[in-house]
DNA sequence: ATATTTTTCGACCAATGCGTCAGTTCAGTC
DNA sequence: GACTGAACTGACGCATTGGTCGAAAAATAT
């Protein structure tokens, strides 16, 4: 069918331009959060008018919860990969732990986003990230649960030593830039070496 | 003086309102960001109209930068009396971590406020928060690398340290809430102690 | 009681910025 | 070469909000 193929064109075409209004506003967002962005800078930084944006997107709201949504995407799709595996839950944690801080630092304007905006979302939108964020909690908490099973790490709540892990790996979004100091994956297996050294019973 | 006497009188009545109005502001800062709260807001959560705000200071980023001067100057001077004790390298760190976690935690607000809404101030506030900034970091750095000089600490660079023991910090403020879960000192202690052994050669 | 100083009020202005809409341009199609 | 629908424009309406100002009210002094 020729309509079906012309569709599929048009789709194609409005996914690309949408991606790039989508990286624009994060990189605008990141830098100066989302009250002090207007739909004008993002379109313009894109050489388009205010227009252009609400033509692909119903609003400002939907922009910036798109941006949410691909975060959510990326860390949980990669989190299920490492819980999926068969290994023991020291190398599990490690992993979890290596991935999750070279996430963050992979692209930054994500995790800052992340943080400081999540006010501007809708009740459901924010309970939904509530949601989201229980499950990636939780499989920290398991794995290490389950290491101080196996009496491989110290009986601290779990609660605290996941949060602790967590926050340390978010953090590196205020100071780390690519290109400059150490290498992501340097900082990466740092933490994952003096996290894991100090849960070891 | 009676002139005098009253001045002070003033003084002291003036400075009680700020009070009032800082604090008020830093806890609908804090939740929503300050460009999601007007003066009106600050005001009539405190059953004020806009202009008693605007009597008390000059403009909103005058409110805003009073906050930040306050975050400094209690997580710095705290620094400094631990900093100036004459303690071996860990014992030094151990308390410096016990210190900000406590720190943060005793105020989720004024961090959330710090890492949220620093892009509101001018460029030279910001210089300066910058240039706290690095001598807050310096004393982390500094003190690691003390350890590692006497041999107790492993030999990774301080700066990966400093940033991630803070950041680990920091991030409380996310999901700490006073009399629900764990105490501040409880999780303190556990950071401390987690980071501790982690770092140990 | 009166004068003076401090504090508070409420109306107002100007700027900003979201979102809308009627139209224009342009490529592909018949 | 007329038609259609997608992509884009520019101007506008409208609500919000930072900040100002003159005056009223409250407190204090004389």
């Amino acid at each position: 069918m020729a309509t079906n193929l012309r569709e599929e064109l048009k789709a194609k075409k409005q996914a690309y331009v949408q991606d790039e209004i989508i990286a624009a506003a994060a990189r605008l967002f990141a830098e100066r959060g989302i009250r002090a962005v207007t739909i004008d800078d993002i379109a313009s930084s894109l050489g388009y008018t205010k227009s252009v944006v609400y033509y692909y997107f119903k609003n400002k709201n939907q922009v910036l919860w798109e941006i949410f949504n691909r975060i959510h995407e990326a860390w949980l799709s990669d989190m299920q990969v490492i819980v999926a595996q068969d290994i023991p839950p020291d190398q599990k944690l490690a992993a979890l732990i290596r991935q999750h801080a070279l996430n963050v630092m992979d692209r930054t304007e994500w995790t800052a986003i992340f943080f400081r905006d999540q006010s501007e979302l809708t009740e459901a939108q924010q309970a939904t990230v509530a949601e989201r964020k229980r499950t990636f909690d939780r499989n920290f908490r398991d794995t290490y649960m389950a290491g101080v099973k196996a009496g491989m790490f110290k009986d601290i709540p779990a609660a605290v030593i996941a949060s602790g892990i967590v926050g340390m790996c978010n953090q590196t979004h205020v100071w780390f830039k690519k290109g400059k100091g150490l290498s992501a994956a340097d900082i990466a297996d740092h933490f994952t070496s003096i996290i894991l050294d100090g849960c070891r019973a």
